[in-house]
DNA sequence: CTTGAAAGTGGACGGGA
DNA sequence: TCCCGTCCACTTTCAAG
């Protein structure tokens, strides 16, 4: 193992195998994972709250079928900006517009990237405008996503825009 | 509004709703979303099961902090292949390697992107060699994440490789 | 970690708009 | 179709050992 890795991992392996079932499903009740464990419900209850507590576990959330909200249409942008002392004001701008689900600053030239998701291609103009106006942004690039070879998580509500954002406070 | 999307919801306003507060703590009890909601905890219960039934809610999951994992190393790596047609055994191949978290197929020079999680430069390494080993991929291009200013999901423990793997069995 | 017990919930059912 | 009220077994959550 030439590559090997030395993981300085804070958790034991009974929190290990708890966060593996909750990742796989995060509405099981406690009880269940305690059968599937072998453990007490109290255990894997106390434990779960220290993981909150300590961090560790940061939430859980719901994946939502895109097509469901009416986002088919995913993308990657990657965006350079000038002068590159103001990426946190570039990040800030960037994950405030509606469509954003990810934004990163990271190394190279093109300092940014943000997935999209969106209805449509009309959407997509929209939100590549509104990139481009932000004041450091010179250049943007867009690779449509065809295909997700391996994914995490669903769409976010939040990226759902139009006439459904009206009706907020039936 | 120029550039206004018609988003052809599946869902409507109390679904919605639901998911809203479903994507911020899924392991949030029927009862209480009810009480949010002004509904009745079986109304709540009857919509989230049809939601799942017709596939609109995928799952739910736990949000992992990463480093508490020994996960502090992100990066982005777009790859260039040829011949194009082998983009799926690429995928497939990519997706299948320790540390990638997500990986997607995309129209451009670059066609595929995958985003790593590892616990250092040395990780990322192996990581990096096991991409450029597939047959088609001729050019790797990595972005080290330095900061995400907008981020969805926490980290896989699928991800974390190492001495860890080993007691799986216990 | 365990047990134990009170308060709260899941999920099924019958029925009504 | 979607919703409500009821109900009981199960679960959560806490305190004590």
């Amino acid at each position: 193992m030439k590559y090997k890795t030395l993981p300085k991992i804070q958790i034991d392996e009974k929190n290990r195998r708890i966060l593996t079932i909750l990742q796989e499903n995060a509405r099981i009740s406690n009880a269940e994972i305690a059968r599937q464990l072998g453990m007490t419900t109290s255990a894997v209850f106390e434990r779960i709250r220290k993981m909150e507590e300590r961090g560790i576990i940061r939430g859980y959330s719901v994946q939502v079928e895109p097509a469901a909200l009416g986002l088919p249409l995913s993308a990657f942008v990657s965006v350079k900006i000038t002068p590159h002392r103001l990426a946190p004001e570039v990040g800030q701008a960037i994950s405030a517009i509606e469509g954003v689900e990810e934004a990163y600053h990271m190394t190279g030239e093109e300092c940014f990237i943000a997935r999209i998701r969106c209805s449509d291609t009309d959407s997509l103009e929209r939100i590549l405008m509104e990139i481009n106006d932000i004041e450091p942004v010179f250049a943007t690039r867009t690779m449509i996503i065809l295909r997700s070879a391996k994914e995490i998580s669903g769409a976010l509500l939040s990226s759902v825009v139009g006439e459904l954002a009206a009706d907020e406070g039936a």
